[in-house]
DNA sequence: CGATTTCTCTGACTTCGGTCAGCTGATCCG
DNA sequence: CGGATCAGCTGACCGAAGTCAGAGAAATCG
C-alpha cells in the first residue's frame, strides 16, 4: 500500500469532516439537537421504532425520550402498531412535517450557497468527481467472500438471480437450472455491502483444467459500481488456484451488460460447449495459474 | 441552481458523513474522548495555547481542563512561554508522542484497509477523484468581493506579490511600480479563503473604453484550484460593467503560468502599450459589455 | 395454559462537550 | 508608576448523548 496514497485520503477526510459541520447540518441551526433533528429526520419515512432504533444506531430508552421530547413539541405522535401491540409506530404530525421540510430547505440552502460560488462547468465536475468518489468507497466496502453453497444469503441472491431472468428472457427462466450437478462445485462467491448482500457468483469443476463461471449476479442497488468485474476477477483467480487455466461460461443474448463485460474482459466466444437452453452464447478465457 | 445537483451533493455528504465516522475515527477506538484526542493531535505540531485555541475553536476554560486531563496521564507538559510570561506552552511527552503516533498508525490502518478492497487503478482514481472534490470544494468556499484599494489585506497581498516578483524577475522587482496613478483604479478585487487571504488582482482606467488589468495574483496556498482565472473573469466583468469593451494586460515573460492563462482565456498578443519595465509581454481582449 | 421472549417505557446515572464569571499574574500603554 | 489589557486557570453550571437495570404489557413457544 503507497503511504502517499494513504496521506492524500486522509487529508480528504480531515477538509470533508471540517466541511461537513457546515454542510450536513441539517440539523443544526435549527435550535433543536443533533439527535432530535435526526430523529424528525428519519421518521418521515417509516416510523415503526424497532426499524427507527436499528437505522439510527439508538438505545431503545434514549430513542424513547427523544420521542416524548418531540412528542411535547407537537411534532410527532406514537401509536400502537396495528399489527402487533407490543410495538409503536411514530408519524410526524403536521406541524412535524413542515419542521421536517423546513430542516430540509435550510440543508439545500446550503448546498446551493456552496455551488453557487462555481462556475456551472466547475460544478458539474463537483458532481462527476463526487460521483466517483461515492462509487469507489462504496466498491471499496464491499466485501466479496467465499461461502458454503447452502448459505442462506447466497440462495437468496440466486433466487433473485432467477427471478430476474425470468422477467429478461423472453421465455422465461426456470430455476431448476441453477443447482449444478452435485460434487463439482469449486467456489460460491457471495458479495456484501454492510451486510446487506450485494452479489454472487460461482465456478464449477466442468472438466479437468477446465472451470466454468456460473450465475453471476449484481444486485440492482449495487450496479454501476465495477462490482461484477471484480466478482468474475475473484472467480477466476480461485479457479486458478484450482489449477484451472481455462474459464468458460455461457450467457443469453438478452444481457447485452454481460456480454459487454465478458468482452471486456478478455473472454472470446467458442461453439457452444454446454446444453443449457440459456446458454445462447459460449466464452473462454485462458488465464495465467499462479505458480 | 439545479436541485438535481444539490440532491447529488446532499447525498455524497450523507453517504460520506456515515463513513467518516469509519475513517476519520483516528479518535475513536483507543479509549479516549474525541477532544482529548484532537488535542493530542493538535499539540503535535505547535503547542503554543492561543493558537491551539484557534485551532480547535476551544473556550479558554474547556482547554485548561483537556490540557489538566492530558497531563495527568503523562502525555503533555505545559511550560511557561519563553517570550511571554502570560502565555504557555504545550508539549508532548516521550509517552504523548508514542500516543499520538499510534493514533496515526490507527487512522492509516484504517484507510490502508479501506483501499485494499480496490485495485491499484481504482485507488488511483479514487485519489482523483477526492483530489477534483478537495479542489473544487475549496474553490466554492473562496470568496471574491471588491474591496477599498487601501483595504490592509490587499496591501498585504500585493506586499506578497511584490515580494514574489522580486525573486522570479532576474532583474529583481521595484514595488514602486505596484502604486498606479492616482484615481484610475476601478476596481481592487481581494480572494479569501475562510478569512485568509488568497489573492488578489485590479483593474485601472486606462484610456476611455480601456480597461487595464494589474496584479493579478494568487497566494502560494491556493494555487492549482483555478483561482486565477475566476479573478480574471470578475475583473472583465467589473470593467464591462464599467463600459469598457477592451482589456489590456501587461506581463513578464517569466511569468510562464500567467501567460498561458491569458492565452487561454481569450487574450492575444498586442504592441505594447505601457512604459512599464516589467510589462515584456502586452495582451488584449475585447469583452461584451453587459448592455 | 404457563414460561419465556419481545417491545417499550421509566428512572437513575455517567460522561462529554461546552459556557460563564471571576480570579491571578504578566504585560503593555500612557 | 498605575490602569487597562491579555493569557490562563478554576469552580460552577448546563444540556446532550448515551448506558443500564428494571417494570409492565403483549406475543410466542412448548
Amino acid at each position: 500500500m503507497d503511504a502517499a496514497q494513504i496521506a492524500r485520503v486522509r487529508e480528504f477526510n480531515r477538509y470533508y469532516t471540517g466541511r461537513l459541520g457546515l454542510l450536513t447540518d441539517h440539523y443544526l441551526g435549527q435550535d433543536r439537537p443533533l439527535g432530535q433533528a435526526r430523529l424528525l429526520y428519519e421518521i418521515g419515512h417509516g416510523g415503526d421504532l424497532r426499524e427507527l432504533r436499528a437505522r439510527l444506531g439508538l438505545d431503545s430508552g434514549y430513542l424513547s425520550r427523544l420521542l416524548r421530547a418531540l412528542q411535547k413539541q407537537g411534532l410527532v405522535t406514537v401509536e400502537p402498531h396495528p399489527g402487533d401491540g407490543r410495538a409503536r409506530v411514530a408519524r410526524l404530525t403536521d406541524a412535524g412535517r413542515r419542521e421536517r421540510a423546513e430542516l430540509d430547505d435550510r440543508s439545500d440552502q446550503r448546498i446551493a450557497g456552496l455551488l453557487d460560488g462555481l462556475s456551472a462547468g466547475e460544478r458539474d465536475q463537483l458532481i462527476t468527481a463526487q460521483g466517483q468518489v461515492h462509487r469507489l468507497l462504496r466498491l471499496a466496502t464491499i466485501t466479496v467472500d467465499a461461502v458454503p453453497a447452502d448459505a442462506p444469503a447466497a440462495r437468496e441472491c440466486l433466487r433473485r438471480y432467477a427471478a430476474e431472468l425470468g422477467t429478461r428472457f423472453p421465455e422465461g427462466y426456470d430455476a431448476a437450472a441453477l443447482t449444478p450437478p452435485a460434487g463439482v462445485t469449486g467456489e460460491q462467491l457471495l458479495a456484501c455491502e454492510d451486510g446487506v448482500p450485494a452479489g454472487c457468483g460461482l465456478w464449477t469443476r466442468l472438466t479437468p483444467g477446465v472451470a466454468e463461471i456460473r450465475h453471476l449476479w449484481v444486485a440492482p442497488h449495487a450496479r454501476g459500481l465495477g462490482l461484477a468485474r471484480r466478482l468474475l476477477q475473484r472467480l477466476e483467480s480461485g479457479a486458478a488456484r484450482d489449477g484451472r487455466a481455462t474459464v468458460r461460461l455461457g450467457t443469453h443474448t438478452a444481457l447485452t451488460e454481460a456480454i459487454t463485460l465478458y468482452r471486456r474482459s478478455g473472454y472470446h466466444e467458442i461453439p457452444g460447449y454446454s446444453d443449457s437452453p440459456y446458454n445462447q452464447l459460449t466464452f473462454e478465457k485462458k488465464i495465467a495459474l499462479k505458480q
